[in-house]
DNA sequence: TGTACATCAGTGAACGCGCGTTCACTGATGTAC
DNA sequence: TGTACATCAGTGAACGCGCGTTCACTGATGTAC
């Protein structure tokens, strides 16, 4: 059953856009191919059409996942009035640590959700994460209007919060909204 | 061949403190119960006179890891004079963001070492980690000195730095690099 | 204190399961004439 | 444009491997007398 090539190409999306959603949920050791391509509509044989490997699609969706966040944090930076793009600015920095962005762990910013498990993870993937994460240092500097240097301060506070905070939330509520409620006082 | 009851406490002890060391280093799924028994000298069969299973290990040596970094921060609270307690705090605190703290994932701290995981491990571990974390944040609150708000956004800028540093770390050493030079110069 | 037996920490083979990957096969699409 | 054949995305069974776990066994330790 051959389909049309475009339907083809599609399908290789889908995928590719699941795993993004899936391996910032639960990592990218805790989705199986199978499951992957199920959630893409397909069964796991044809897999291999695809990928060369897992960790292809590993890589491959560690940067679409990257350029979505990317493209969000420079559409922030790119905003002409200075007043409009603080405003921007602050608004994404009170939803990063905000309860809601605190529990939408599938469409999580890639920083937190892949950081703990990079240094055990192949060769795409870590390239990936690193050139993303530089492109998004830039843009998230530009973007908060500050020097690089305090950005980047900023920045890792926002992380360790949003890390932390998600680490207990299953277990210690109080303590994870306390975590996110003193990073918005400032 | 049935061995005298202090040498097999020890040898718990041993299987326990290996898991802490391994663990951090690799992540509870990084290490396999083989590996561990071998790591304190024994075979993968006699894990289980120990253990009820590798979840309760993982907890144990969560909670292990937890004891040792409250201690350590419950001391530097406990200095007395308050210009050594300072000077005691601000040596953790550049330790910490420095490279060698970096490198050192096997005696890291467990808030950055196990975060990442912490949402699909089991209860044993998620418990160790909620309540370690809470003490440890009291802790740190006193002996940094500040109120707790800003201790908190303290603590949370630390484990930020140190999550992206050790995520770039082997893919980009000159932003890894950057990233904790930042933050001891605040 | 000495003897006989039960206990149980440790050993290494084996089991069962899930995973990434491979494979033979299907049949609609793409292509050559 | 129509026909014949090759291609190849998708299917589902199967393979091989590593892992957590179980098991029968060993023999020194612990204990009861």
């Amino acid at each position: 059953m051959r389909i049309t090539k475009q339907r083809a190409a599609e399908n290789r999306k889908r995928v590719v856009k699941e795993a993004a959603r899936l391996f910032r949920e639960r990592g990218f050791d805790g989705v199986g191919v199978g499951e992957l391509m199920a959630a893409a509509g397909l069964t796991h044989g044809g897999f291999y059409n695809h990928f060369e490997s897992k960790d292809e699609l590993e890589g491959a969706a560690c940067r679409a996942v990257f350029e979505m966040s990317v493209a969000k944090m420079a559409a922030i930076a790119n905003i002409a009035d200075e007043a409009a793009r603080e405003a921007a600015f602050g608004e994404y920095r009170a939803r990063y640590v905000s309860p809601e962005g605190r529990d939408a762990t599938a469409a999580s910013c890639p920083m937190v959700a892949f950081a703990g498990d990079m240094s055990r993870q192949n060769e795409a993937v870590r390239e990936a994460y690193a050139s993303g994460l530089g492109a998004y240092l830039d843009a998230f500097a530009k973007a908060s209007g500050k020097p690089r240097d305090e950005a980047m301060r900023i920045f890792a506070s926002l992380v360790g919060a949003l890390t932390l905070a998600r680490s207990v939330a299953k277990t210690d509520a109080e303590l994870s909204d306390e975590i996110l409620r003193v990073m918005g006082s400032e």
